[in-house]
DNA sequence: CCCGTCATGAGGTACGTGCCTCATGACCTA
DNA sequence: TAGGTCATGAGGCACGTACCTCATGACGGG
């Protein structure tokens, strides 16, 4: 009846395979040597005795760490720079956990350069990488080649689809929109609503962009959008941007999906009566945290770092182990948007 | 310079401090045996050196698991039953972690259940419990007995507050009944506005309604408050509730702090013009789900069960082996107030 | 028939820690 | 001084897997 307790080992595997335990070693290292037929019998041994490989047994015997590289957009970007500080915090705690972390900067929008970094991996250091993509065909090509390499790929807030990378961590943009939609909505009873955005030429805009406009023309079809105004995720354009809204008729609310919400605190405080103008916006920084303070800001929608570190550090894990080569991929729970009033702030 | 990328291992600890393994091995662990100075001498070299004991090496030596056990209260209760389909799934994503979890239900709000419970765990058998806290002395007993016997108590969801619990799991109750005052003084110009609450017997309820009120008051003057009708988180006392409310002057808004949703939208929909009325309420389950589908509900406050059990999990984890006895305890993010609109569900 | 290739078996060491036993010396007490 | 308690050292086995080497047998081509 302890048996029926006991985990199953590698031993046992080879046991009920009828194999020796190299075989199965070599099956479940994915090294060569093995008839297709003998292969086969393994892993059904494998299924019926509901093996799974000892984590922990595992990590010890390993003869180097599981690696996991960061390629992460570097500048000015508040945002940026929030999720490599979740990068370093994690790498910390994830001391003597035999996890390995590194992250590389790479310089903003700029394909060539994601890709040659992509190229540059070498998989015998490198388990998994963990990328903000930049939608282009090098890029793709770039994760076709390292996928071919052994080496796992993982997006992170920004996706490519029709990659061959293993997953994709962040939040739904689409949604996003739509949810600030249903709030502005709910927040002006009618009225102008001016829309700011980034640049239309990113995805995440492009999706909450259309995310937003087609609630408010579904259920809120009483109020006027204007805009998208591109500032660029500047704070001075920005502010020029949103000072340009404000010389025209009176606004109910702004939606700013974009960043350079410093601008577009400037520009509410130099208007004056900021406070009845219902404004929502993105990412939880030192500006909205303020906006969310002053009142000048309504709602922050945020694509919490931390947490995406987190999710993206347990997909990159699994899939450096192979865990899912038997069993059925274990799908991580998809990242939430926050929603942030001044009242809930973290 | 290998030396100096190595991980520093228990053998480095016994030269650096200038005793045996044993004597190591022996504070490591807390094992009597050993004099305070020489105990010191050996934190002073884990702390000279860093030392982290490397987890897959100690979970794979210890003669059994790491067990925790749950402690939650059973019933009818939707949100307890997610609770529980969360630990459910997190033990099976944990086979081969070396993480044994073990579930046992509780009758609800009885303290002498609850607090027998606690006398009964076995420190050989349980390394950490994790409990929906009753606020009464008894339990607070049965607490302060269970950390004397080594088993690290962590509260889930409602807090035991003066007690010998190492952690709390769960949301800011206070800050939720805030945000949801944020949210209906924006959805509502003026007007009345209902508060229902489960029992405000239960510490939780009873944050929520201070919350809640305290913004009203403050930064929402206008409106008039009615109530709070108890329910006592049941539908049909809760429909009772609202029905009485609903036959009064008209309302401009409902915030329903405590569960027993199926009964607040059902009449809501025997009343008639339910989409007017600005409805926030508690806990995404099948009912609220619904409701914001259908547009009865607008937003719904959920404290995110399967994070909080994946934060328990990790903080019990982290108890069991004792990781914080020589290093910082690594404080892991509070849990966050999910805000979920129609558009947003998950 | 010889040799090369390939699938597989046999057996070992290593990883870092938990936990056990036994020995040794120091110190205290009667 | 004998007997007892206590702090500590020395050493070893175990955990389950990774990864290495070497041996063996089968098979096929020339």
């Amino acid at each position: 009846m302890d048996d029926l307790k006991r985990r199953a080992t590698v031993h046992d595997v080879a046991r009920e395979a009828g194999v020796s335990l190299a075989t199965v070693d070599r099956v479940l290292n994915g090294r060569p040597g093995v008839r297709g037929e003998t292969a086969e019998r393994v892993a059904d041994a494998i299924r019926s005795l509901d093996f799974r490989r000892d984590v922990s047994a595992s990590l010890l015997a390993r003869a180097r760490d599981l690696s996991v590289t960061f390629l992460i957009p570097d500048g000015s970007n508040a945002f940026m720079a929030s999720l490599n500080a979740a990068i370093t915090r994690h790498a910390q705690a994830l001391k003597g956990e035999r996890l390995s972390i590194v992250a590389r900067p790479i310089h903003a929008f700029d394909p060539a350069a994601l890709s040659a970094a992509i190229m540059a991996l070498d998989p015998k250091t490198t388990d998994c990488a963990v990328i903000v993509a930049t939608e282009h065909e090098t890029v793709r090509r770039a994760v076709e080649a390292a996928s071919k390499r052994g080496i796992a790929v993982v997006t992170l807030v920004s996706d490519l689809p029709g990659s061959a990378r293993r997953h994709f961590v962040g939040i739904d943009n689409v949604a996003a929109g739509r949810t600030a939609a249903s709030l502005m909505g709910r927040f002006c009873p009618s009225g102008r609503i001016g829309i700011l955005a980034g640049s239309l030429g990113l995805r995440d805009h492009r999706e909450r962009l259309e995310g937003f406009t087609a609630v408010m023309e579904a259920e809120f079809p009483g109020h006027e959008l204007i805009g998208p105004r591109e500032g660029f995720d500047d704070d001075m354009l920005t502010e020029a941007a949103v000072t340009e809204l404000l010389g025209g008729p009176p606004l109910a609310g702004i939606y700013n999906l974009g960043a350079g919400n410093a601008g577009l605190i400037a520009a509410l405080g130099k208007h004056g009566d900021s406070g009845r103008i219902r404004v929502v916006a993105h990412e939880l920084t030192a500006a909205t945290r303020d906006g969310l303070r002053s009142g000048a800001i309504d709602v922050v929608l945020d694509q919490n770092p931390d947490g995406e570190i987190a999710a993206a550090l347990a997909v990159a894990r699994s899939y450096a182990m192979g865990e899912s080569a038997h069993h059925a991929a274990p799908q991580p729970a998809p990242i939430e948007i926050g929603l942030f009033l001044r009242d809930n702030l973290r």
